[in-house]
DNA sequence: CGGAATCCCTTACGATACTG
DNA sequence: CAGTATCGTAAGGGATTCCG
């Protein structure tokens, strides 16, 4: 039963989760933060041995897959030295850099309630009865 | 699934990183965000089908596993009614209230860039060479 | 009504090895 | 140095069915 009028929703609530979730879905791959931020933090461009180096974990594959997603959407520029030993540097474009707010942003919210959130997931799963 | 395999994750110098990620992999789950949104937008509780039936295209399985996620993290509520015709309801906690201006900040990126995103990816996969 | 259980497919991720 | 290729595993996610 509708006891309320169903608002004009079209095929959902409103089009600006779509939004949302395609942007998530680019930040959401696991490695893409810790990518942008190192860019970030360099303040300019970085060899792919250097990222790789400085992201503890990735692997050649995960850092070129997400180079590539992050080069796609244009948050990354990639730029290939045709010289000898094999050299290409990644950097942030203004885009990917206004990025950085909302990552903050992000942060943010992680540091007030990110002991919160692990309390209450730790208690959630150890829960007795 | 019991207990949620520790990911050593040491990546990068900073720890704030590691908070992102945890924050990111909460709402990053597809649905995760349809939810919050429509729990924010119904500013009071609702029953599990008025969920199921507002965001559209959302499965049972999916709806059950992201609400016991968000509860588990404290985001959510969950009051079950004791009655003939079960009746469950869900709410957002003043912790997942406050998740929304992190993710209107994350809106208002996507509306300000998406269309140049999508125009992005579209030519970068488009480009003959 | 709410949701748990099952089946199955697709994607994501990681490790190793090989090449321009 | 900077990838690409291949393999195997794990997790995500949709559809259906059954049960309290």
């Amino acid at each position: 039963m509708e006891t309320k009028a169903p608002p004009p929703l079209a095929s959902g609530p409103c089009r600006c989760q779509q939004r949302i979730r395609r942007t998530l879905d680019l930040i959401a791959n696991k490695w893409a933060v810790p990518v942008i931020l190192e860019l970030s933090r360099a303040k300019g461009p970085l060899r792919f041995t250097a990222l790789a180096r400085a992201i503890a974990g990735i692997t050649q594959k995960e850092l070129t897959k997400q180079l590539r997603e992050l080069e796609g959407a244009g948050l990354v520029t990639r730029h290939v030295y045709a010289v000898v030993p094999p050299k290409v540097e990644y950097a942030l474009t203004p885009l990917g850099a206004s990025l950085k707010p909302v990552l903050d942003a992000l942060a943010g919210w992680a540091s007030d309630h990110g002991d919160r959130i692990a309390a209450n997931e730790a208690a959630f799963s150890g829960v007795p009865t």
